[in-house]
DNA sequence: GTCAAACATGAGTAAAAACTCACATACTGG
DNA sequence: CCAGTATGTGAGTTTTTACTCATGTTTGAC
């Protein structure tokens, strides 16, 4: 705790096939523990050991426990732009409400398909020094959704990309936490605040 | 860790006016930590001495740090559900599009006037154990904003009233969150995406 | 004034968890 | 096969922090 908060934290990289699979098994099992027990469970021994590897060999790619988790966070948002930019592409040429509606349901499946890991994530991302590479790649995510608004002659794409965004995790996520499991009919309410919000009833 | 979890923490009472300062004092700095320094930063050790108090004295009025949490987060219900239920008196009798746009004004203001402790305490609670007092103020909202709409022919009120307290918290904290000041547009953006959602253009 | 109950104190305890390090084993190029 | 490097180990150290308790002080009823 002495300084060098400046970046979250980066790590050091395994060079052979072994070394990989102790990577991601670690990636794997704080994933696991954090999706089942919460953040309050996720210690690195407990990692380690759920792993089936030594704690002396967690932190030899790990510098640290936030290392972890920025490590899930950058994946899970890397995962996220694949899938908008997937989408976004899918749907070019295609009518603005159906672009929308596509959006929509990709980010409902999106959430069911991480376990709501996403969810505790986020959370603990708002707690931890801002990083770079996940910030550029949310800047990512808004350019291409301002990219697919602007085509269509929305006003202040960025600014509706941002608002999109927030609209629908924040209408999906507690939607789905509260046990929702019909995902159509939920994506026809975000649907409506979102048509809504671009002024196409 | 002989404490009882069948309860999230209740506490004991003060009763005498000397303890009763203890006890605020206590929980507002608690909540000044909480804004300043996250939830990382939130120790007994620390609250007591930011309240000039000593750590015994906290430990006789909350069991457990989750307690001050706890007490805080119904604070925090209880402070909304007043707010809510007087907006909703306010706006009975007048057209919904005008409901619907004094309850976000509401809302932001509610955020503004909280410094985003709501932000904090919002994800606190949901890895605390849930408790059934502020679960009870959560129904009391959800029944006073359903009322509301029911009143305006708005189908499955309680659905929409869930629906609608998250569009409006998931936009509004966000931007909110990263810098915007501009309260009167952002509550714009968020009125088309409410009327959009009531289907009431 | 007196006394019991309420209130306050803070050094100290114990447990949990992050992180280190000296040493062992596996791989890889030559 | 051999040296050198990458990888793996886990008991042990250190730090942090929630929480206790023996003792002292204040308050209020009588």
């Amino acid at each position: 705790m002495t300084h060098s908060d400046f970046v979250p934290k980066p790590k050091k990289t395994p060079r052979q096939a072994r070394a990989r699979a102790t990577y991601q098994a670690i990636l794997e099992a704080a994933a696991h523990i954090l999706e089942h027990g919460g953040p309050t469970a996720l210690t690195t021994n407990l990692v380690a050991e759920r792993a089936g590897v030594s704690i002396g060999s967690l932190y030899q790619y790990f510098p640290s426990k936030d290392a972890i988790i920025g490590e899930l966070i950058r994946d899970l948002r890397r995962e996220m732009r694949d899938d908008i930019l997937a989408m976004a592409q899918y749907v070019d040429g295609h009518p603005l409400d159906f672009a929308v509606r596509r959006m929509v349901r990709a980010a409902i499946h999106h959430h069911v398909h991480t376990h709501g890991r996403a969810d505790v994530l986020e959370r603990l991302e708002a707690h931890l020094p801002p990083d770079p590479d996940t910030q550029e790649i949310k800047v990512e995510i808004n350019r291409t959704v301002a990219g697919l608004l602007r085509k269509h002659g929305v006003e202040h794409p960025e600014l509706a990309a941002f608002d999109l965004t927030n609209l629908v995790i924040g209408m999906a996520h507690p939607a789905l936490h509260s046990g929702d499991t019909d995902f159509e009919t939920l994506a026809c309410r975000i649907d409506r605040a979102a048509l809504g919000y671009l002024g196409k009833t």
